[in-house]
DNA sequence: CCGGACGCCTGTCGGC
DNA sequence: TGCCGACAGGCGTCCG
């Protein structure tokens, strides 16, 4: 599921909950996620408080005064804030229980997600020394991707997509902001031009912030941290809608796959 | 370095 | 109704 709007929305809807709280224990009940999650973590973080929340690409960052706790909610990962005497389902693999009652629970159906300890300083890991710029910062725009893109003979789409070009662009969001853009999904990203690249690059900011306005998009598993979910599923003009007409013309809507990956778009409006 | 394929894991859905 | 394969929002790793 999640992409950068479902876990901004994650961190917005848990911020007010968690900063200034002391935490005070780790309930591990799944250690195998996409990573074994250490048992060294639980001492870690027992006792301590957490001083600020931040995002980098889809993980979420809570600062502890040394060190901080990095969770990333994988295809299926969703966080709640709950009593932590409420009953855990199957799949809530992980709670962090604060002092006043409350705990922060993950829940992960297919266990993509992770959880580190991670010592400072923190862009050191080498799970975020190599990523690209946030799409949403003015670190990144048309000029940037552009640039980027010369020699690159892939397919434009899973360019986007690379954590190593720009992060949190995930495969919802490639697909609209590649239709709002009128560029084909296929094209080779080193023969798009200039101005298409700044028009695309203001498109993946709007359509991102669109969709964080919304509280994310549920398909499946995502809920924000009170249990209801995002609600920018409706405003997807093609993703999911192969077969359906082209917003614009009308024409029905391709479904192909483009590197693993689902793809939908419209062979007459993107080029 | 780049690009494509694979695998991690569970749940759901469509077809037979 | 039951079974089986395909597919689902991510991403590190491997291989050519």
């Amino acid at each position: 599921m999640p992409e950068l709007p479902e876990v901004e929305t994650s961190l917005r809807g848990i911020e007010p909950h968690l900063r200034g709280r002391w935490i005070l224990r780790l309930v591990v009940r799944q250690r195998q996620l996409r990573w074994p999650i250490p048992s060294t973590v639980d001492a870690a973080v027992a006792g301590r408080q957490i001083i600020a929340l931040r995002r980098r690409a889809k993980y979420l960052l809570l600062e502890l005064e040394h060190g901080t706790l990095m969770l990333h909610l994988g295809m299926s990962g969703s966080l709640r804030v709950l009593a932590a005497d409420c009953p855990p389902g199957a799949h809530d693999h992980v709670d962090l229980v604060l002092t006043d009652g409350s705990c922060l629970r993950l829940r992960d159906p297919r266990r993509f997600g992770s959880l580190h300890w991670v010592p400072p300083p923190i862009q050191a890991h080498p799970l975020l020394c190599n990523l690209g710029p946030e799409p949403l910062s003015d670190a990144f725009d048309g000029n940037y991707l552009y640039r980027r893109a010369r020699d690159r003979r892939g397919a434009v789409k899973g360019f986007i997509m690379d954590s190593h070009i720009v992060v949190g662009v995930g495969n919802i969001y490639a697909n609209e902001s590649l239709f709002l853009a009128g560029i084909h999904p296929h094209r080779p990203a080193g023969r798009i031009a200039r101005a298409r690249y700044i028009r695309l690059a203001e498109h993946i900011k709007q359509v991102l912030d669109a969709a964080i306005r919304k509280g994310g998009t549920s398909l499946r598993d995502f809920v924000r941290e009170d249990g209801n979910p995002g609600y920018f599923a409706q405003q997807l003009r093609v993703y999911g809608r192969g077969g359906e007409p082209c917003p614009n013309c009308g024409k029905a809507l391709r479904q192909q796959r483009i590197g693993q990956r689902s793809s939908f778009y419209c062979s007459d409006c993107q080029r």
